[in-house]
DNA sequence: GTCTATACAGGGATAGAC
DNA sequence: GTCTATCCCTGTATAGAC
């Protein structure tokens, strides 16, 4: 039998979440219309309803990917060495991650609120997880006498939030090449625990 | 001459503002309707075009007057001392200030893309004049060899990010007072800078 | 699997009575 | 200054033809 003419599920699937993730990126989740991404995929709008249930659950399953694919390439990295290397390994493996995928971060940081109560704890746990791993470390270079913390809990959240701010300016092509701005950042996050 | 009955406006204008600025902190500018606005206040939708030409006006203003403030209340506080002295001036100011109005802060810095093309930019251009005081700082400071900042402008956005990160999970009557938080961040600023 | 058509709710904003 | 009523548009989501 021939297949059912029009029939693209394998392609239209991942388009439609791209569109949406650009499109949520750019003018927020409550601004895009089911219309606009339809528009973006080149289908109607009723046909977004075969790749998701509805526009809550498309942007559910934006963050949790995000989040998945952060926790996962995060937990993939070898975990040796002494909390010094273990806290470079994570300061540069941050400010990558987000640096390619700022579309997903800047969802994933702003549109927690439009999130249903369960879905929004799903969110939050897999974000805890994560800031879990950098306090891990802290935790552990403090134990050794290596870092100066007063409380590695605010040093994790302030840690994040200074690494996560690059996603906000930087611009490839701009004056400061990536590994550039990692270093940089790297030696502000050391001298800041250090002892 | 009796006054119109119902005349309101040096009570419900104010009103109309903190509602708006409620609602948008926590549901965001495109989610919330001219009608929830309203019916925070205690009148209908129309009576609103009283005080604003449109929603757009609304988010504007909220944002202009949140950064006038933040800038007169900055300047206004003495610029003397050393650069060490006026930084931990700038970091005890700052996080006092956001912490002090977290939903003005809030919207700030997530309806930044709801602002139409010239309402982006004046908010913007009075954001980069806030950067450009803690900048003159760190400059200041590099020029007599106090701080070691590889490049002025990225320690900046990175201060000024890991800063405002705490109003985003500071909770006063948690398990640390605003003081002792302030406290905390500044020793991993001034480390983080420090030659 | 996608289309057209449509149901139904709610959006911003305005007009005119009071 | 606020109200009621309303215009007109756009939103999400569904039904049924192809």
């Amino acid at each position: 039998m021939a297949r059912t003419q029009g029939s693209h599920s394998q392609i239209t699937g991942p388009r439609v979440r791209e569109a949406a993730l650009k499109l949520f990126a750019k003018h927020g989740f409550a601004a895009v219309s089911m219309r606009q991404i339809a528009t973006e995929v080149g289908v109607q709008a009723g046909a977004l309803y075969n790749y998701t249930p509805d526009k809550q659950a498309l942007l559910f399953s934006l963050m949790k990917g995000h989040m998945d694919e952060l926790l996962e390439a995060w937990t993939s990295l070898a975990q040796t060495g002494t909390p010094l290397e273990r806290l470079e390994r994570f300061v540069l493996f941050h400010i990558r991650f987000h640096l390619a995928r700022p579309e997903a971060v800047f969802i994933s940081y702003m549109e927690l609120r439009n999130l249903d109560r369960p879905n929004f704890e799903v969110i939050e746990g897999l974000r805890r997880d994560y800031e879990n791993a950098l306090e891990d470390i802290l935790r552990a270079g403090r134990a050794e006498g290596l870092f100066d913390v007063a409380d590695s809990k605010i040093a994790t959240l302030a840690v994040i939030a200074m690494l996560t701010g690059v996603t906000t300016w930087y611009r490839s092509g701009g004056r400061l090449s990536e590994d550039e701005v990692a270093r940089n950042y790297w030696d502000m996050v050391r001298k800041a625990v250090s002892a």
